[in-house]
RNA sequence: UCCCCGUUAGCUCAGUUGGCAGAGCGCUUGACUGUUAAUCAGGAUGUCGCUGGUUCGAGUCCAGCACGGGGAGCCA
């Protein structure tokens, strides 16, 4: 394997005249009588490794398996680079093929392919500087989430993928069963019966482990989880997959405005963080995909949040003087052209909109005292709307029970939820982030299909 | 799921009033002593998404279906 200071990433910071072995892919050749220029890839880092082959250096046999595509071993010597694009580039003594690629048959190209296409070709994507600095990106922004809660002494807490209880009451849900289809067992009604099912009863993939997460904090105290979520809606939109990742810190002793200062560091720190770590990617992301995002994420990453109640954002838009498709009025969701019209035209930055009627909100979110709202908030982007949504949860069991009946759930199946109500309540509060979607407001990608590796959407799970 | 748009060479696309299937890039052959999406010259490459229909004749008109994109809803 390649160890540490053996990627091409570390080769472009060693001295000068240092014999070197680099490993990778050849992302394109140009050829000059007497001299061959290879450009070699090993996804270490956003720029490739120029490779010189001087007249006579390798053999004709060998160079001619040398074609965009193929995976080669490379040594030689790091020579300055008297051309414009790089500082230093190696030049050849020996190379191997280790893998030929029929350049009559190779997808990818110099230059000119659409999103659309390389997403037909997920398995080689990747080797493009596109997603190559799409999922750098990612790994990133990961490591930066972990960094963030650890450093705060929350616990990573890994919820189950698979569960009984529908955790919302919203969203519908991809089953999880090991029953016969062809065979189902019935009961006397007729109805499927799951008492011989896997797990005795119906269950699921889960659409969000924050049940489990505020058990975990009512004993941790502050803990977060991030995993892959699952949502059998059958969205068709740029902004949407069946399974993706969510972030949800859970935080007990905190109330709203806890939970909405964190959510506000939270986004400054990942964002500060791959500003720091990811600099030629962010660039080319600038440069060829849309050139606001370095100083929207530089803005966004020191300027001070704006927040309204939605009371005042129904006003604001009431006095918009503008014709909206869906109007506007207390008691109605914010839609997409309203969260856009706040983020993008009112303030032109991040908003926090906190205190929504208690209607369009879900059960566990946790009743003001004017009986009407809750207390919950979503984060709003320019561009992409709701990144992250979250709320004060209801700690108190006898409210909790009312409005789990009053939403027409079955109180049974929230049994341990309640009794958390019971031993101990606190105050707590929390918010999910979903990773794509971050990662979208990041790099400026349109479709969430091309910042995961392999997107699962309805009628599409290749790969 | 609803609305709109699209599907022609490996890729990105043009294709006029229904009348011989086109370009650029890629690939390939050659030229060129240092390129940066190299450049220059030549060459090959087609189930016009699928199934029907109208017509002397359909890439072009009509219907259905499939797939893709954008918008909406659901939401992260």
């Amino acid at each position: 394997m390649i160890e540490p200071g053996g990627y091409v990433r570390d080769i472009f910071l060693k001295p000068v005249g240092d014999s070197v072995t680099a490993h990778g892919w050849v992302k394109t050749r140009r050829d000059s009588k007497g001299v061959s220029f290879i450009q070699l890839s090993d996804g270490s880092t956003f720029a490739d490794l120029q490779i010189v082959v001087e007249a006579g250096a390798i053999l004709d046999e060998v160079l001619a398996g040398v074609t965009t595509g193929a995976s080669l071993r490379v040594s030689g010597e790091l020579v300055a680079s008297p051309g414009a694009g790089q500082a230093v580039e190696l030049k050849a003594s020996l190379i191997e093929v280790i893998g030929t690629a029929d350049t009559a048959t190779y997808p990818l190209q110099k230059k000119g392919h659409t999103m659309e296409f390389l997403r037909e070709k997920a398995h080689l994507r990747s080797r493009s500087n596109t997603f190559g600095a799409v999922f750098r990106v990612r790994s990133a922004l990961s490591f930066a989430i972990h960094q963030f809660f650890q450093e705060r002494g929350f616990l990573n807490v890994h919820t189950p993928l698979i569960t009984t209880s529908d955790a919302e009451g919203a969203g519908a849900m991809f089953g999880v069963s090991t029953l016969d289809l062809l065979n189902l067992p019935r009961t006397e009604a007729g109805q499927i019966d799951y008492t011989s099912d896997f797990f005795g009863k119906r269950a699921h993939l889960t659409v969000s482990g924050q049940l489990e997460a505020e058990i975990f904090a009512l004993a941790f105290t502050n803990v977060y989880t991030f995993g892959p979520t699952f949502r059998a809606e059958n969205s068709n939109t740029p902004r949407h997959l069946a399974e993706f990742w969510m972030i949800e810190p859970e935080m007990a002793f905190c109330d709203l405005d806890g939970n909405r200062a964190l959510a506000e560091q939270f986004l400054k720190a990942i964002i500060s963080h791959v500003l720091n770590h990811c600099e030629a990617d962010l660039a080319f992301f600038n440069q060829r995909v849309d050139n606001t995002i370095l100083s929207t994420l530089e803005q966004v990453a020191t300027a001070d949040f704006e927040h309204v109640t939605y009371t005042e954002a129904v006003s604001i838009l009431e006095k918009a003087g503008r014709a909206f498709e869906f109007p506007v009025f207390w008691g109605a969701d914010l839609q997409s052209e309203h969260e856009r019209y706040l983020t993008e035209e009112t303030f032109k930055k991040p908003v926090i909109v906190t205190d929504y009627p208690q209607e369009i909100k879900a059960f566990y979110m946790r009743r003001n005292d004017d009986e009407k709202t809750v207390r919950a908030m979503d984060v709003l982007a320019p561009r992409i709307g709701e990144i992250i949504g979250g709320s004060q949860r209801e700690e108190r069991h006898d409210v909790l029970r009312d409005k789990i009946t009053a939403q027409g759930l079955p109180l049974e199946e929230y049994w341990w939820y309640l009794e958390l109500r019971k031993y101990g309540s606190v105050p707590h509060a929390g918010f999910g982030l979903g990773l794509e979607r971050m990662l979208m407001y990041i790099t400026g990608m349109k479709n969430i299909r091309d910042v995961i590796p392999f997107p699962r959407t309805p009628g599409d799970a290749e790969f």
